[in-house]
DNA sequence: CCATACCGTATGTATATACATGTATGTGGC
DNA sequence: GCCACATACATGTATATACATACGGTATGG
């Protein structure tokens, strides 16, 4: 071995250049510091804002759905929102027919916060955008949906 | 607003379509979600068959070094590395030079790991590579790799 | 040669994430 | 109506992630 790795090594370092989680997950990293730093202003952090965003988008809407929609275990859910719901921006309520139902919805504070937070998004989008360039943003978006797909359908199931 | 969205709720609800963030978040929820769940009779999790593989293709190196290598923050890599030390499957040891500086490498049981997880990592790969197409993995990682980039040239400096 | 600034890493705190499990509620069969 | 089962959510535990800060080690100017 001239290079000074062992044969696994070399199998694992040819891995890694082409792993799939590695190479998103990374890019999720770095993608999110942005989207922190830039945010920062507001308060939220860049998942907080995507949450509030898909809750506006539907709400009312129950734990489970939101769970769904995020490709995120509703055990999850249930803890990522319990800082918004401390900071006033999202608020429960148990539905009145099926008790076990929570139905989630934004504030007044929390569309007010949503609001004022767009500008500074669009700064962050703005930016990666253009670093990236528009035609890999178009081929990008679009794999990532296809991605996101993999988790409900697959081995969910099995 | 006949759709019964507010104008703000409107822009978020477009604008979370395309949030690079919230989809790359999301893609890499759903992949890392394959992987775990293929890589589960190894006892390895996703995050951790990464970190070993850039250990082996690198060892032995810095924290601040493998900090850059994952576009994570050092004090991050300083805790993800804890069980995996734990385990015995990686060893740090402190720099006789400088003693600040630890040096981060494979055990032997963290070779053995590696070698024996390999094969289930090509499974997972060729899984979620045969659910997106091979033309879609041949744009996404030129896309991940221009955005972990990202973090690392930008507001990190300013 | 010492004070100080700098560097590498660790710790405190907070959020994000998921699995196993627990709890409360609803539903259907009998 | 009661019991078994299913459903919706929460909790216990563990890892991942990052910022502010602390701490020990090194280098450097005077």
């Amino acid at each position: 071995m001239e290079n000074g790795l062992s044969p696994s090594s070399e199998l694992a370092a040819q891995a890694v250049e082409v792993c799939l989680c590695f190479h998103t997950r990374k890019a999720s990293r770095a993608i999110t510091q942005v989207f922190d730093h830039i945010l920062a202003p507001t308060g939220l952090k860049a998942t907080q804002l995507s949450l509030l965003m898909v809750v506006s988008a539907r709400e009312p809407l129950r734990i489970g759905d939101l769970a769904d929609a995020l490709v995120s275990d509703s055990t999850t859910v249930s803890r990522t929102i319990k800082p918004l719901i401390k900071a006033g921006l999202i608020q429960d309520s148990t539905d009145s027919q099926d008790r076990r139902i929570k139905r989630i919805s934004l504030s007044s504070s929390g569309h007010a916060a949503l609001e004022r937070a767009l500008p500074l998004w669009q700064d962050a989008q703005s930016h990666i955008a253009k670093q990236l360039g528009g035609s890999t943003v178009q081929t990008l978006l679009p794999a990532l949906e296809s991605a996101a797909k993999l988790g409900s359908t697959d081995e969910r199931k099995l």
